[in-house]
Parts: C-alpha cells; structure tokens; sequence
RNA sequence: AGGCCCGUAGCUCAGUUGGUUAGAGCGCUACCUUGACACGGUAGAGGUCUGGGGUUCGAGUCCCCACGGGCCUACCA
C-alpha cells in the first residue's frame, strides 16, 4: 500500500476537503443532554455585512483552538457562532450602495428601504460565515443566530418591555450627541475624541444702556446665534456688578441677561461665558438651572436653521467664518488664540458630532451597574488580562445613562406607540390595538430603532433560548468564557454582564479573555480605509491557513498587541511543511516495512498507541522512553498555558517538541531500527514512533486543524472516530516522566553535540571519522554510552569508542570536561594549538566570572541565612560542577602551552 | 485632567508569585545538497534588559523620577 504524498505541503489542496467535510458531517453539533462537563461559548457576532479580517482571525483561532483543546478533553462542548445587523454601519454602506447607483434613500421610503437592506444581507450578507466554514472553525452551524431575525426581535421587545415597567427605561428631552451625517443620536461610546488645534475667538458683547463689552471666549462661534444668556463665576468681583444687567447679543440684536453661575471657571478664557443651551451640555444644565430658553439653531445636517436669521442655510462652518468675519468687520472680535481640544467625531463617519437638545429613548444605568460590579469584584467572572478590570471598575461605577434609541431604519423598532390626539405612550411587547391612556386607535409607533448594542448585550442567554427554560439554556448557560477584543470591553462586554445579571440573575459568562489587537508595522490599528489591512483570505490561500492559525496562536501573549510580519508567517509555514515532512518521512519507511513483510495488523490496532512506550526484551530503549518524558512535559505544559490563555506558549511549546525533540533527535535516532533485520526491535521502535507522532497530531490539532486532519486519516493507528477532532487530547502518563532517563539523555546529546561543535570549529568534515574517548566515567555512564553506542556513534560520526582513556595527548586529543567525566577526541592529525587555546580562554572567562560570584554569594551569611534551601543547594551544585571543569579547562591550556590562567583573564 | 500599557539581540517579540551563565523566530556567519524536509541539517556570532535613584542577601522582574512610544476614559467654554 505505497502511499503517494507530495514533498512539500500544499494546504490548498487539502484545507477545502476538510472545511466541507466539517460541516456536512455536522462533526460539531452539540448535544445539551450529553454528558460531562461543559464548554461552551458564544461568538462576538461580526457584522452581518461584513468580511473576515485580521482580527476576526485571531479571535477565531482563539476561540477555536479553545474550543477543539476542550472537545478533545471530553468537554460537552458548544461553539455557537451568528452575526451582528450592526445598524448604524450597515444602514451606512447600503445607503452609500444605493447612492452609487443614484437612488436616495429617503425617497426610497423606509418599507423599501428595509427590503433592500434585506435583499443585501442576503447576498452580501453570509460571506462572513461563509469564510468562517472555510476557515475550519468548529462551530455548531445548526444554532447559527442573527441578531435581527424574527426570533430575536420578540426577545428584544420582552427586554425592552420589562426595563420600561421597571422604570430602567425612559424617555426624556436632553442634550444629546448629534451626527450630522449618520442623522442620529450617538451614545457617549459612539464618540471618539480627538485633539485638535483649534482657535479660541475672543468675542465683545455690548452691556445694553453702557458702553462696556463683556468679553467672551468660545471655540465655536456658530453657536452664538443661539446665545441666550453670559454667564460668569458668582465670585468673581470683576463681573459682579454687571450680573442682572443684559448684553446685546452680536449680530442677532438680542437682549440676554448676564447670569452667575459656579459652573464658570474663573481662570479659563476671559472667566465669561456664552450660554448655549441647545448646542452644548454645560450650557444646558445651567440653562435648566436658570430656565433659560434653548434656541436651537442648526438643522439635522449642522446647517443653519431659521433661528440663525441671516445665516439661515449656511453650513456650519460656513456660517463660522462668515460670523467670524463679520464679527471682525463690526469691531466686535477682540482677539483670536490658538487652543487645543478633544472634539467629539462620530465613531462610523468620522464627522464632527453636534451636541444638540433631543427626545431620546434612555436606559438608567446605575442599578444594573451595581451588581455587575460586584460579579467581577468577586471574581464570578474573571477578567483576563487583568488589569483591564480596573479598567471595567472605572467606567462602571462612573456610568451614565445609555442612549438607546437611533434614528435609523434598520434595527429593532421600538416597541413604543404614541396616540395621535394625546401623544400618549403605550409600550407593549405585540402592537396594541388602543391607546393604554386614553384608548385612542389612532396609533403610531415611534419610528427609531435601538442601538445595536442593546441587542447584541443579550447575546449570551437569548441565543441559548431566553426567556424558555430550554435544555440549551439550563446546559449550556453561564457560558463558559467570552473571548473578544478590549475595544468593546464598555460598548459589548459591561452591557452583556448587566443586562445578563438582571435578566438571568447569573453571570452571562465565567471568564472573558481580551485578546490583543493586531496592528500595523507602525504600531497603528489596522484599516481597511486607510488600506494598512492585511487580509487574512489572502494570506491563508498564500501560507495556509493552519500556518496562519499557528503564527497567530505562537504571538498571542496575553496584554500585548500583535505586529504581523511575513517573516513570522513563513516560519509557521514552514512549521507546517516540516510537519507533513515527518509524515512524509513515517509513511515512505512503513512502505519499505511492509515490502520487507511486516505485518501492519501489529502496528494498526488503535490501542496500540495506549500502551506506549514499547520495550524490547523487556527494556524499553532509552530514546522512546525519553521521548515520551518529554511528551508528558509539553502536554502539562500546553494544559496549563491553555488554561490560562496564555496561547503564545502552548503554541512555542509544541513546536519545540515537535521539531527539536521528535523530529532533530529522535527520529535521526531511530532510523536505523525501523529498518533493522531484528523483528522485534523493528516492531517496537514503529510502534513507538506512530505512537509518539500520533500523539503530537493531536497535541497539534487545536492549532493547525487541517493538517493534523489529513495526516491523522493516514495514520494505521487512528482512533476509530471519525475525525481527529473528535479524538482525545493526549493525557499524561505518570510512568513517562522520568528526570533520570532526560538526564541521561542529556549527557548522550552533549557527546553528540561535542563532536559536531568541534568539528565546525576546526574545519573538519562530518565524513572523518574520529575515536571517541572517555575518561573518568563511573560504570553506569559507561553503561549508558555502550547501550547507546550505535546512535552516539552514528549521530557524532565517530569511528570507534574507548571507555577508559587514560592519558590525552594534547596534542592529538580534544577534550571537553562534563560533570560525569570527560569526552575526548582523538584526531588523526595536529590539534591546531593557538585555535584551540584560544577557544578554551574564551570558555574560561565567564566560567570564573560566575564562579567569582557564586562564591562571593555562598559566602555572605546574609544570603546563607534568607535565601531559600533550594537555591542555596542548586547554587552550591553547579558551583562545584564549574569549579571542576573550569579546573580542567585550566590543566589542559597549560598542558597546551597556553600560559597560566592569569594571563587568559 | 485622570488612568493603563510598552521601551530586552540588527528586526519582530517571549521572559506568571524577584533566585543558579536572559530565550524564540527572522536575519547574519561557516560548513553540509546525507533517500522526510534547502519551507532543510549542523555549528556559531550577537543583548546586561531606555537612563537615573531606591528596596533586597539577590532585580529585566518590585518602588520612585526622567526620557521616548502607544492606548483608554473625561460635559472645561
């Protein structure tokens, strides 16, 4: 049965296959009646119109390497993935669609307008999951969710209903952020501050009857035309004679009185202020305090309203420099000075937001916040990393009031209706027929949707059945981790963790694990607008997307941002190809085995692997059982980094395994004997190896999952599950640790390591074949070399070994000096004397460095006394060790005429 | 204004409760095309951990200050 497989890995060739054999075998549907403990998790919903990105990609491959580790382990395990409607951005890029083909949308009409937006979630919609199935990831397709479907909308009504009877949701006239561009209301978390250089416009106002000014700073002029008081601190002495008189406002001839108020910082600006109340929050609360009028006098799109008298039309900056202008024409503007500040930008469009009074739908924070706080305070959801708790404290127990609703048109539509005669409001969960006030019929439901955030902040308990006790809810809620990025730690993660409290009275889920961003070269947030995005479609079809998946993994440290390169994906790629190579390697070998008329039956039974490691006579070899120690220790270590997510280490520690123990030690070791005429030790080193690779497939899987798939199905000794996936995760067997055999092992690998070094240092070929010697060596050592001698020779291209050696000619031999005793060389020809010398300085030099301070260390009887036991031995261990062989490096330089130590340093 | 994070080899980054000669990948140097793999093998060079001060028997690891870079929160006109 030769198998043919290609010399290089192509994973183009096998990542479809698979992708599609995941999901019509439903491999990962769960099972809220099967037994065990439970995994479960829930997608962040992408955006519906969306595409894969790179940071879908690490959140993805977090997710799921999580996710398959946890199967694997036996975990009733659900991946339960949907996406988002994602109003505001969605409406966004239909109405730019539909533009791009010269249609308004607003004469579209809302009706035709959802449709549209409904047939383009249908088309456009869906690649995203569409990529996720081609990518691997391990969901259960059958729960996929989508926030706006009929299913979750009736949840949401239930929601909102219940926070209006409880009083949590109201609605109110206030002050609100305005984006001109979107034409609606932003939450405060919409509104991303910028710094920038701006101006501060000294502008006179005339006091009525006098001919004083009253000088006020302001960095928005426009606003003045909606001016209805100046305000100054009430102790300031230089204005407290003109509070109660009137100014006249410039350019609209109005009288407004002159007010005090403690809001007016004293030393800011000129310690006046114009009163705006309809464009901005300071000035509205004292507008309220002082029940002042607010003139609102901007249109939804910031231009000029009727209320701007002459600069009605005008946008608003526009209308800035003309009010500028002519302010300066009427000798009114008394200076202008540079000034800093944060504006407001409307996080999609990226225009300035205008703050503006409105009638908004809200939701009273405060209660719900309070248990929230105290889930993590307990540590009923732990927070990972964790000082963005701190983070999470802040801004919870400073929370304000949530703008809920938006005026946009695709998103849950309010479940309010006002009565046209009364405009009484009736809030229901179906449409009501009456007016619950004063039973008019003639009703209408308030036209605003809510913020997608409100829906998506009831993820975690309505797509597992919410408000039905249903089989998912009861198995598979409080999920068990959330794995997002810390951007959305206010906007998704806080909501979710109240809402969830108040709606569950459980956490929403026990950990939340805020993965890094993936950033540019420059350390900037990656952009598909600015073009610095890399696509991960694209760099999955060019390096695999296992290589992909492992390169992300092998960078996640917790805490720390990611910076992409090439260089780090071509290494993961060529992981994955040195992967598929040992296969290759297995898979070549067996077929001569088999030609040779082994039976694979002896190797092929899937319990085989269950009993590894083999022995031969009774005596399992050296190598396998030091292979196996070594695999016990990187699945502890895979565990315990997983566990705590800490990816980057798992992913570092398997790939040591694999290519430095498995692939650079032990498989050169065992070449030899997969072909040797002894039947038996044949037999047992196969068994060994398939065991051993068998097992690092499925230590690897939860990394590179297409892979391990393919070679996995290759495998005589597969389990007899249909998939890897659904394979257990190598567990650990006490008799495979073992510090004596990694000890030995250790002392093999140096006399290896020995000859290659001086080799490469003298010039000498691997050809040349040189006797090994050893001195000094105790009889178990000694043992040990001749158990070995085969491979050791082999390994350290030695012709020959002397177990006792007992004069080295210096000038013949070479010797490097070990605790157990000494390895020597002995060449045919001229040591070269001033090179070796020259080496064996360079040694000295920080071996008396560290002996100098060692020895300082031991003797100071303060450290003698405070430091722990364990260091003090260690300490005194290998200060021994290197007094020995820096003894030895001492003799045998002057036994080469290299002079006294003195003289080397 | 408040808070957080980072500054370790030429480059990109690890280094969990302070503890024996600080690690990896890429790049670099030398040798090797050996029947798994040149997307490979072997060996090697290269940091004293931004700077200063402190705590400690002992600090890349804790504290303070400075410099440099990034981020978040915030209604100062």
């Amino acid at each position: 049965m030769a198998r043919e497989i290609a010399k290089a890995y192509e994973p183009q060739q096998i990542e479809p296959r698979w992708a599609e054999f995941w999901v019509k075998e439903e491999l990962f549907k769960a099972d809220a009646n099967a037994p065990g403990p439970v995994f479960s998790i829930v997608i962040p919903p992408p955006n519906v119109t969306g595409s894969l990105h790179i940071g879908h990609m690490l959140e993805h491959t977090e997710i799921d390497i999580l996710t398959r580790w946890h199967r694997m382990r036996g975990y009733n395990t659900l991946y339960l993935p949907g996406t988002d409607h994602a109003g505001i951005s969605t409406q966004r890029v239909v109405v730019k669609f539909l533009a791009d083909q010269g249609i308004d949308y607003q004469k579209l009409g809302r009706e035709e307008f959802e449709k549209q937006v409904w047939k383009w979630k249908e088309e456009a919609g869906g690649e995203i999951t569409k990529q996720m199935k081609g990518i691997g990831e391990s969901c259960d397709w059958s729960r996929e969710k989508f926030t706006l479907s009929p299913e979750m909308s009736r949840k949401v009504r239930e929601v909102f209903v219940r926070l209006y009877e409880e009083g949590l949701i109201y609605r109110e006239n206030r002050l609100v952020n305005w984006c001109p561009v979107c034409l609606t209301v932003l939450s405060d978390l919409e509104v991303v501050h910028e710094e920038r250089q701006g101006h501060l416009w000294h502008i006179k106002y005339p006091v009525a009857g006098t001919n004083e000014f009253l000088v006020v700073a302001t960095t928005r002029p426009e606003t003045m035309l909606g001016d209805t008081a100046v305000a100054v601190n009430p102790e300031d002495e230089r204005y407290s004679r003109l509070v109660g008189n009137n100014v006249v406002l410039p350019l609209m001839n109005r009288e407004i009185p002159i007010i005090a108020d403690e809001m007016v910082d004293r030393e800011f600006g000129t310690g006046a202020v114009k009163i705006t109340p309809a464009h901005d929050p300071n000035d509205f609360e004292v507008g309220k305090r002082h029940k002042l009028a607010e003139i609102d006098v901007m249109t939804d799109d910031a231009h000029m309203n009727a209320n701007a008298g002459a600069y009605a039309g005008l946008a608003r900056f526009e209308a800035r420099k003309k009010i500028v202008e002519d302010l300066k024409a009427q000798g009114l503007l008394e200076k202008i000075t540079e000034h800093t500040n944060a504006i407001g930008i409307c996080e999609r469009s990226k225009t300035i937001v205008e703050p503006r009074v409105s009638t908004q739908w809200f939701c009273r924070m405060k209660l719900l916040a309070e248990p929230a706080i105290v889930a993590v305070e307990r540590g009923e959801i732990r927070v990972v990393p964790d000082n963005r708790r701190e983070e999470y404290f802040n801004w919870m127990r400073n929370i304000r009031d949530w703008t809920i609703s938006r005026q946009l048109w695709w998103g849950h539509r309010i479940p309010a209706w006002y009565c046209k005669e009364n405009n009484h409001v009736t809030v229901a969960r179906e449409t009501p027929a009456k007016c619950t006030t004063c039973g008019s019929t003639n009703l209408e439901q308030d036209p605003d949707v809510l913020d997608t955030w409100f829906s998506s902040g009831l993820w975690p308990f309505v797509t597992l059945g919410w408000p039905e006790n249903t089989p998912d809810f009861r198995t598979y809620y409080p999920t068990t981790l959330l794995i997002t990025g810390y951007d959305i730690l206010f906007f998704w993660v806080a909501r979710m963790i109240m809402l969830g409290l108040h709606f569950t009275d459980k956490v929403p889920f026990r950990a939340v694990y805020l993965h890094s961003l993936v950033r540019t070269a420059g350390g900037e947030k990656m952009s598909k607008s600015k073009g610095t995005g890399l696509d991960p479609v694209a760099l999955n079809q060019q390096y695999g997307t296992d290589a992909m998946r492992f390169c992300l993994a092998s960078m996640a440290a917790p805490g720390t941002d990611i910076i992409l390169s090439d260089d780090r994906l071509a290494s993961s790629r060529n992981f994955a190809n040195k992967i598929w190579n040992a296969a290759r390697f297995l898979f070549v070998n067996l077929d001569k085995f088999e030609e040779s008329g082994a039976r694979l039956e002896e190797l092929a039974a899937p319990e085989v692997r269950a009993k590894a490691p083999y022995g031969c006579g009774g005596k399992i070899p050296l190598v396998d059982a030091w292979l196996f120690a070594r695999l016990a220790a990187t699945i502890e270590m895979m565990n315990d980094a997983l566990a705590n997510y800490r990816f980057h280490e798992a992913a570092q520690g398997v790939y040591q395994f694999f290519w430095g123990d498995f692939c650079d030690w032990y498989i050169e070791w065992v070449k030899p004997e997969l072909q040797s005429a002894d039947r038996e030790r044949a037999t047992v080193a196969w068994k060994n190896l398939f065991a051993a690779f068998d097992a690092a497939l499925r230590l690897l899987h939860p990394f590179m999952p297409f892979l391990t798939e393919e070679l996995w199905h290759q495998l005589p000794q597969k389990a007899s599950a249909k998939s890897i996936a659904l394979d257990s995760f190598p567990g650990v067997r006490s008799d495979w640790k073992n510090d004596a055999v990694e000890r030995k092992m250790r002392f093999l690998q140096e006399i290896v390591t020995f000859s290659r070094n001086h080799r490469a240092q003298a010039g000498l070929s691997n050809k040349q074949r040189f006797p090994l010697g050893l001195g000094n060596l105790d009889q178990s050592y000694r043992e040990l070399v001749h158990e070995n001698e085969e491979a050791v020779l082999r390994l350290g291209s030695f012709s020959s070994v002397d177990y006792a050696v007992l004069r080295i000619d210096p000038k013949t031999g070479v010797v490097r000096p070990t605790p157990q005793g000494d390895l020597v060389i002995s060449v045919e020809r001229e040591v070269n004397t001033s090179a070796e010398i020259a080496k064996i300085r360079k040694s000295i030099e920080p071996l008396t460095k560290t002996i100098a301070s060692k020895e300082r260390q031991l003797a100071d009887e303060t450290f003698r006394s405070r430091a722990p036991e364990k260091i003090i031995k260690g300490l005194e261990a290998t200060l021994s060790q290197q007094k020995i062989e820096l003894e030895k490096l001492r003799r045998r330089l002057e036994e080469l005429g290299g002079g006294s130590q003195e003289a080397a340093g």
